[in-house]
DNA sequence: CGATGTGAAGACTTTCACAGCA
DNA sequence: TGCTGTGAAAGTCTTCACATCG
């Protein structure tokens, strides 16, 4: 009935690890590696084997006990939970410095989040050249979404026009967005938003060294920081 | 005794929402707001307001029974906690796309984090301008961060080149460190690893556009996402 | 025998609900 | 009276420890 088979929930915590399986396996691969233990695994990804068993277990069980796991099949079948089977195509608003180095990056393509279209309000940005792709005008956005089936869309606008994009990307028809200013952007129900600040990084990274300062002038000493990068 | 004082340790998650709740209230600053009760503070955030009464009673007692918290009081002590009441300098490894992005951004010297300087290793890069700061050659970085105190450094290298980076970072007595490589660097106890990684984003958000896809085809809705950033 | 998969314990985080103070 | 500050409950995530199976 439903063609695509339907999966117990994968908890948030899982889902932003996988990448970074993802991303080790991947490599493992390229280098000649056909199995790996969750150990091994977890080494790499700097985390506990228990956890990297658990996350695993919630895509099914593809692992060989005594053995480990095939890494090409584990590769598979996480690019499927991932939804990396196919080609997402992704649109940008902002051709200023960032959405510039977005898209010169060259990761998104290479990735599998084609860039459809780069859209900028300024009329001397439209038609320039951005990594290849010609800047378009902001009133393009909606047909370019609707003709190239655009799910993602990414805000790479200065922090006061963030939120008129996010609306727009919305009225669109976009369900998913990647927010680069630093600003909280609002979206319906349903929509997916994660936002990337860079000045928040900064500021929890200034926290931890503010407490160094303060325990070493204490003459204690600090521990350091397992991280995350989630959304919220 | 303790020329800082000491507090308990505030939560991850919450040190994570401190630099969201410190740019709410400093553009409700600007905006001429003097007073916000939890309630009003949390919706600008879209976070429940029992937690931002729980995060801000981690920080003191700063808010008045029967009225709230005065913006700029609490503002002061949130920059304090965060460590923003002096500035940091910082180093850029990496004079590529990104880090001329993140040098030309001008978020971080405003933002207080100046640039005590951009480094690569390619000599054709060296001694180009990039922000307004000259590309300096990677062996300079020791004498750089010692010079200007430097304890956080932001890697913006191709992936390859991250793990030397971070290697070079410690070594040069940096402690903190942000990699926006899409790859992991380790670095020894002690020293704080953020990792920001926007293949990782974006691979979360086609893992929810997958499932919102697969919902619909069996006739079914998703609800939306939280975020969090972090690092691991 | 060795490594997976997983109940159960423990840690951390969020949310509730209300006592207590301005 | 209204809103903070916080115990306690509920929920989520991590880790342990071991039964299970290749």
């Amino acid at each position: 009935m439903s063609p695509h088979r339907t999966r117990r929930r994968i908890p948030d915590a899982t889902v932003a690890r996988l990448p970074i399986y993802l991303q080790i396996l991947s490599a493992q691969l390229d280098g000649g590696t056909s199995n790996l233990s969750s150990e091994e695994l977890a080494t790499l990804a700097g985390v506990n084997a228990a956890k990297v068993r658990k996350d695993l277990s919630y895509l099914g069980s593809y692992g060989t006990r005594g053995v480990g796991y095939e890494v090409q099949y584990l590769v598979y079948q996480i690019r499927r939970e991932l939804g990396l089977d196919h080609e997402w195509n992704v649109v940008i608003l902002g051709a200023g410095n960032l959405g510039q180095a977005l898209s010169g990056y060259g990761g998104f393509t290479e990735r599998g989040y084609p860039i459809a279209g780069i859209f900028d309000i300024d009329p001397d940005k439209v038609d320039t050249l951005v990594g290849g792709v010609r800047v378009r005008p902001l009133d393009e956005l909606a047909q370019v979404v609707a003709a190239r089936s655009v799910s993602i869309g990414v805000i790479a606008t200065p922090p006061v026009a963030a939120q008129d994009a996010a609306d727009r990307l919305v009225r669109a028809g976009v369900t998913s967005i990647l927010n680069f200013a630093p600003t909280l952007v609002n979206a319906p129900l349903g929509i997916t938003v994660r936002t990337v600040d860079m000045s928040v990084e900064m500021q929890i990274l200034s926290y931890h060294e503010q407490r160094r300062v303060a325990a070493a002038s204490s003459l204690r000493s600090v521990q350091a920081d397992g991280s995350r990068n989630q959304t919220a």
